[in-house]
DNA sequence: GTCTATATTGTGATAGAC
DNA sequence: GTCTATCACAATATAGAC
């Protein structure tokens, strides 16, 4: 697992920066943004603490970094199947395989992204715009607008029951999301241990296309 | 606003032990447990911050009093319609009503019991515990194996697609939830402000009933 | 029960040697 | 670039007067 670096020296693994990114990562989302110690950030990279303000200035700005590196992990997968130019029940289908595939590698993303937000509502902007260089407005637009014209085309043509899109797009994301950001609550009440919980998840990736598109027939 | 205690003097309203907790909910709430200060709360409660540590003793038991009390807030209610004898439809769409009204009147809540609980997992059972007197793997089983029944017979009877109870609960959950948690970034790319949100969100509780049962049609 | 100190520790951040 | 030492202050918690 230790890669070398280019001298011979007993040097760790990475640049250092990185090696703090993703220590800083690491505890971000594990203990939420205001419960993270730079000391714990450290200890994880295997650094001393004066180093994290040497690359990063400030706590502030180094769980800015990290924040945005989240949301780029997550964000443009998706954004780019809603605003292809798939036919609506491939982008369905697709959502929820990658959306599925990326959570189940990263459980605690969505809960991590969802509780920075709330509490700093400003990184709204932080976030999307990391992720597509646009206005978060101005994303929600352009995806709309395409699967609006999607659904109103397949309404036309008698294949499907009209639903606006924005209700669409959040009955899908919601299938998806929700179910990681509420992992601890389900794995309690469905009696699930990590295993468990993963096989639920991958029964959903099968079954939620035909249940969200059973939804959507005439 | 202010109610008069029994006494005559200037008594702020009700009794400082429930202020105190009002205050300190609403702070938690709003800014995260972790990022919560006992100042601010003795601030919101219009006494000294001796007094907090006077009724709850430290800033655990605080938090672990508020959080009980929020538990209580949300899930006594949705548990007792899944667990009801009533039809599976009525269950769906009560649901969607109950859920979307109590939590359109606290649309910070989701989003403070889910992050509360994936940093502190142990508080599962406080949650569930608290709010039904049983243990979380057990309402999960009564709530399920009732459903299960239901869906075995609408599936027989021809008017039901086959579905895993724990599928379809966490389907409604997700569906119902999802976007008070996201709520910020729903806001932001959507374009909505909080006005525009309380009337998607009324329009979800119209919609989603349908919605859903069409999902499980045959 | 409620307040005014005050003790005590935690925590982000900087200075300066190497 | 990386470390050790340390500062400054924030935050929880307690003692003791009223």
């Amino acid at each position: 697992m230790v890669k070398q670096g280019s001298q011979r020296r007993p040097v760790p693994d990475g640049d250092t920066e990185q090696r703090i990114l993703d220590a800083a990562h690491a505890v971000f989302v594990r203990t939420g943004t205001a419960g993270a110690r730079m000391q714990e950030i450290a200890k994880e990279a295997g650094v001393n603490s004066a180093l994290l303000h040497y690359y990063f200035r400030s706590k502030a700005r180094l769980s800015e970094a990290v924040f945005i590196r989240a949301a780029q992990q997550l964000l443009p997968a998706v954004i780019g199947v809603l605003a292809s130019d798939l036919p609506l029940e491939k982008k369905v289908a697709r959502v929820v395989e990658v959306e599925i595939d990326n959570l189940s590698a990263a459980p605690f993303l969505p809960g991590y992204i969802l509780s920075e937000l709330t509490h700093h509502p400003e990184r709204v902007r932080l976030l999307v715009g990391s992720a597509t260089g646009k206005r978060p407005e101005d994303v929600g637009g352009d995806v709309l607008g395409g699967i609006r014209r999607q659904i109103e085309a397949a309404v036309r043509a008698g294949k499907m029951r009209p639903i606006a899109p924005e209700q669409l797009v959040v009955n899908l994301l919601a299938l998806c999301v929700f179910p990681f950001a509420a992992r601890p609550l389900l794995m309690a009440m469905l009696s699930l241990d990590e295993r468990g919980f993963a096989r639920f998840m991958m029964r959903r990736r099968s079954e939620l296309p035909a249940f969200f598109l059973a939804a959507l027939r005439p």
